[in-house]
DNA sequence: TTTATTTATGCAAACGCTTACAGAAAAAGA
DNA sequence: TCTTTTTCTGTAAGCGTTTGCATAAATAAA
């Protein structure tokens, strides 16, 4: 390309003038809608932040002409003068799951009742550079961050930590008391629906774990165990079967269970997916459900009601799981002095059709 | 509270001297960065914007200061001296399934690796005032929009095109031909699948549409009514089902298909969820998959390859359509004049393991 | 060499907003 | 009525960048 052509595009440059939106669509600032409404612009910002101190006439005419000048504050500019973002970050692994959907769907209410905006991270497969990742996150882009069963915390933790960058885990036990958090009861998930399954007469429970370098596989796996206990049953290893969370999971794991010489009356698996794993298997191995085998999952995702026979699972509060979640990243935000808080909201059992009494009773 | 604690607090406030990034930590700016490498700011910011007329060893210098210091340009700065904010607007109805997911992976992928950050939009269940609310995302917020399935999709593009907003729809064919789309050839998938199943010997092929206002469940709907007839069967209206793209709906249709007269020897479902409902149902009917009833889908998703058996089905190349949308709106964004692209993306029958022959051949 | 060009750098203004500060107006006390 | 206090409004500075313009340095041409 010839100089020349370089310079004549150079000159086609539009002046730096007015804010064209880069659109061809020039923007109303606030100073318009200071014109409009004959005040100056540090009252339409007090207006526009609901601040006090503004006679509410003057309040009345600065609002009448931000909706008839269509104005809406550039959150940049906000941003900068004042050091807040109104947007949120949320980092997750991937969102294919409805697990995954129903969080994002309680968080996504609460944030934008807050008027904030929601940046989505995810870190599925990439290897980030946690560092510089972070420090992206809190460089202003963001004022809160969320993390949903965040993978290798600690490398986030630090920083965050450090700069004392507001934050909340989601589902997560964190590294110890003082990481905020909003997780379910897990523990006490798994014991209910071991309960349910004994007091139905079951007495060989079979159980699937999640992938167990999580805190919640454990839980879950600890309440079952717990449950079988308080009514005298014996502990047998030969039950667990150590799953991933993953309908193949399920399936094998089902598969394994019911070929035990004295194979269990019902299976409890640690996520609908893998009971819908269970369902599979056990189907395909020439059984009914739940006349000879009884299934119970975990989450009620909204599969679970779908499927046939409709499962019986514990129900985790997920999108209400978001919204808290939310909620205390605000408080947060807003009160860095807080204690930290930490939400454990309860799980309940749902029963549907897919347990039964054992056969042999 | 009295006026004096009132006071007392006014007090306390931060001065407004160097920039706490609302943590504590002060961050580092473009003038820490030029002080280090003792230059202008001026050049730091051409060394991070590429820009040329920076001599090379200067370069090094400021890089080297760069990351010895730890900075990282502050966007809403950057957006509001250059009006681009390097974020792009997403806008879904929710993010539950698989096929979400594997799009957003796609968008998410091509957009972090140009840079730009993703801001998160769902319409789920809100009933959203979309001329505030579209404004809110062009004023500046973000740079460009991709809208996945939009649902009142005029609403949007009236303000979008108006203010020459770059956008581009995945999966949606868009009012007119002049509306930058990403689509798969849906019609070539649902030929392709009938194709298949009538070589395999079928003669009578039941289908269960998706929701059809959508335009991709008429291709699909068209795909498999023209292979019939180019294979001189006929048409019957009987063996089609109106779905909805969920579950229940593959189920119902199956159980319908099945109850007819003359059942089909094969069931095509508009996508994966459907199929799964329909193996259920055929299964509750005491048949078999594939030796007496053939399951096709449409889709890929992951689950698709786990079921048993694992279905066949019409792969849609879900990532490669995010991948593709980022492309194509990054490319409007940087060329607004360029002409308006098409992008049509093949779809490929995936043969796995729920077709066979029918019985009675 | 001297002059014209090209390359490299710095200065300053602008982006749209928030907010400390100062001053005006209104209300409350004397 | 005149202060004092309180409420309201405007001015100006600053947030961290980008970029037009001016100028300096380096290079090429004469």
């Amino acid at each position: 390309m010839s100089k020349k052509l370089d310079q004549a595009t150079q000159t086609l440059k539009p002046p730096r003038g007015r804010r064209t939106n880069g659109t061809g669509l020039s923007s109303t600032t606030i100073m318009d809608v200071a014109r409009e409404a004959g005040v100056s612009y540090a009252t339409v910002s007090r207006v526009v932040n609901n601040k006090e101190y503004v006679k509410s006439d003057t309040r009345e005419r600065v609002l009448k002409a931000i909706t008839s000048l269509g104005y809406v504050v550039n959150q940049q500019a906000r941003s900068l003068a004042g050091g807040r973002s109104y947007a949120v970050g949320l980092l997750v692994r991937d969102l294919g799951s409805s697990y995954m959907g129903e969080i994002v769907k309680g968080i996504d209410d609460a944030l934008s009742a807050a008027q904030y905006n929601l940046m989505l991270y995810t870190t599925h497969r990439r290897k980030i550079k946690e560092r510089i990742y972070v420090n992206n996150l809190i460089q202003g882009m963001t004022d809160g961050l969320l993390l949903v069963l965040p993978e290798n915390l600690e490398a986030y933790l630090e920083t965050l930590d450090q700069t004392h960058f507001p934050y909340v885990l989601i589902d997560h036990q964190g590294l110890d008391e003082r990481t905020p958090v909003v997780i379910t009861t897990n523990w006490q998930g798994g014991y209910d629906a071991t309960r349910y399954l004994i007091e139905l007469g079951h007495r060989r429970i079979g159980f699937i774990t999640g992938m167990m370098d999580m805190l919640s596989s454990q839980d879950r796996l600890n309440g079952y165990q717990a449950a079988l206990r308080d009514h005298g049953l014996p502990v047998d290893p030969q039950l667990v079967y150590e799953g991933t969370f993953y309908q193949p999971g399920g399936y094998s794991g089902a598969q394994s269970l019911l070929q035990l010489p004295e194979p269990p009356t019902a299976i409890f698996a640690s996520n609908d997916v893998m009971a819908f794993g269970v369902m599979e298997a056990v189907r395909d191995a020439g059984l009914r459900i739940p006349s000879d085998i009884s299934v119970i999952g975990f989450d009620n995702i909204s599969q679970a009601s779908q499927v046939a026979p409709p499962l019986t699972t514990v129900a985790q509060p997920l999108e209400q799981l978001g919204r808290e979640a939310v909620r205390m990243l605000l408080m947060r935000m807003n009160n860095p002095e807080q204690p930290i808080e930490r939400s454990i909201l309860p799980t309940t059992l749902i029963i549907r059709q897919s347990c039964d009494v054992p056969r042999n009773v």
